[in-house]
DNA sequence: CTGTTAGCGCCTTCAG
DNA sequence: CTGAAGGCGCTAACAG
């Protein structure tokens, strides 16, 4: 690895000439700049970000903290966050939290340390403590898909609440009465916004009867939510899983137990897949605009950084789309 | 963002006894450290990694070069990646070069200028140009899933052609002798090696005709490969899906003209879906174990970093596993 | 046990 | 048009 001073000593010049070369600054005359160039292209010579990063506090490096990147939502929100970031000159360091506060925390005063321009969070707790930490240390950032109540900062996310009731209209209209919603972790924003979406589009049609289940994001989750809404007499005839992990853990279930989609039960999910993932397209779902959501996150992250923006807090809100498919239908005949 | 120096005036001590404080070295009263200690948690002070790689030349950060964080087996990839490197104390930074040779290049030099210790990169040219430039810089770096022919460098990879022959004896197996195959672009070596793996069992069975198609590793991509192989009279009885996005390509092309999987047309394909994100299997496959190729070859990569290893080159090749779903079976009548 | 000096690679400032 | 000095934040090596 040379540096400034070996393309220097090589050229015959000083460094301060080679740096002007490298950066079109100042004033150099043709020949001594075709010096320097045939010099750094002999030693093969790459300057060093990380010395030029100290002088000028600025790494050109984001990070984006997400709670597991397998998760087909996130993927395609990291796609959008790199797309942009790259495009603008940004490095994207990528860390999964596994919904883990702990780990969460641990990140982010790595990333700090390492001085990252800024920080894209998809926060794990609904705590103030992450932002906090960040705020304190002047690191500027963008909250992804959750909220952190009480608290306001820079947001990027769909209307949840708004989603869940959509899909909880869909199943009304179609004549179901007895709709069990298979939510998250309830300490996820995401998750209780789903559930108050439930809650009011009930409370419209006028029906008391809830049917609130927590658990994992996951297809155990799922599957075992599931389980505990079937045991329910007399049973639900409608499911509202609060993502697609869920809804997959939820089929599982109902497979088990002998039930069809959407003859014996109908099954509705958060969350589309990208449709170069799935051969037939199956379950009625409420999708969010992932890549869009994490283009805009990084959007509005840069402007932050470049000092546009009039300082408030912003809170970008995009909408849901309810996609009706074959796994929701009208309830057939009243179970026990 | 407070410095050493500022947490050094608080204390009244020297940013060198702050230094030792923080990295634990040399001896220190616990009176100082106390003191000290105290100034840290005051200011917030979080020590600069960067000044601290500048003397150190160590970042504490490996890159992740693949084409498309997108496709499934790549996320599980770059998740087998970021669990390892972050157990070990490692950043990942990741790229999408969208199999572009200009990108991977642009990436990669403004990966060295960042100074990342190591680089995991899945290239998108079989050319030896971006191995070459990281070799020259004196970047350690790992090769994952594909080859670069003609170069001998550390290597993460499936047997792809071995992978390819089981599934092509698996449709001889159930009768077929027309089998097409819908391979990716020609230049990519993963593509390359399924073609070759599909001739040697056909060439094993004794079989002359074959039908290669060449294209993206896109669902576009599968779906004209499809259109293309169906043209042909007498049409093929099988078809063989080079990835999974290929395989939701042509799916979607046999079921515009008409044809059922697998009554009129077997299909299998390469790399499977994790389990999580489909309700009913139903393609025959060969699965990669991706998560770890992901860990082997960062875990590769840090050895090498750590000085670990004879030097010699090392090529790790990860075995496929067949998975027979519903997709294929034996052929129906031969059409005419 | 603690402080001083010097330098990692780069660039701003100020003189030639 | 070009160069020398100084400093970004940190720590190894050498004093005290």
């Amino acid at each position: 690895m040379s540096t400034i001073g070996d393309v220097a000593k090589r050229a015959g010049v000083s460094a301060m000439t080679v740096s002007r070369v490298i950066n079109n600054s100042g004033y150099i005359s043709q020949e001594t700049r075709e010096r320097v160039e045939q010099a750094i292209a002999e030693l093969g010579y790459v300057p060093n970000a990380l010395a030029r990063s100290l002088r000028f506090k600025q790494t050109k490096t984001l990070a984006l903290v997400l709670t597991d990147i397998t998760n087909p939502f996130f993927t395609t929100i990291a796609r959008g966050v790199e797309d942009t970031a790259s495009e603008q000159g940004f490095s994207v360091i990528f860390c999964n939290t596994d919904e883990s506060k702990d780990d969460e925390s641990e990140y982010l005063n790595v990333l700090v340390q390492k001085q990252v321009d800024g920080v894209l969070l998809v926060p794990a707790a609904s705590s103030p403590a992450s932002v906090a930490f960040l705020h304190e240390r002047g690191v500027p950032f963008v909250v992804l898909d959750r909220r952190i109540p009480g608290v306001s900062v820079d947001t990027v996310r769909c209307d949840t609440d708004q989603g869940a009731y959509q899909l909880v209209c869909h199943l009304l209209d179609l004549g179901h009465r007895r709709i069990a919603i298979l939510s998250g972790p309830a300490a996820v924003t995401t998750a209780a916004d789903r559930v108050s979406g439930y809650r009011r589009a009930l409370a419209e049609a006028g029906i008391r009867e809830e049917a609130v289940y927590y658990g994992g994001f996951t297809v155990e989750g799922g599957y075992q939510m599931a389980r505990q809404a079937l045991a329910v007499t007399p049973r639900p005839t409608a499911l509202f899983a609060a993502n697609n992990f869920i809804a997959i853990g939820a089929l599982r279930a109902l497979h088990e137990a002998g039930l069809r989609v959407p003859e014996d039960m109908s099954v509705v999910a958060f969350d589309d897949l990208p449709p170069a993932f799935v051969i037939a397209p199956f379950l009625t779902v409420v999708g969010q605009p992932a890549y869009d959501m994490g283009c805009q996150a990084t959007l509005l992250l840069l402007d932050r950084l470049a000092g546009k923006g009039d300082g408030e807090p912003q809170e970008i809100i995009l909408p849901t789309e309810l996609i009706v498919r074959r796994s929701s239908a009208p309830p057939c005949d009243p179970t026990p």
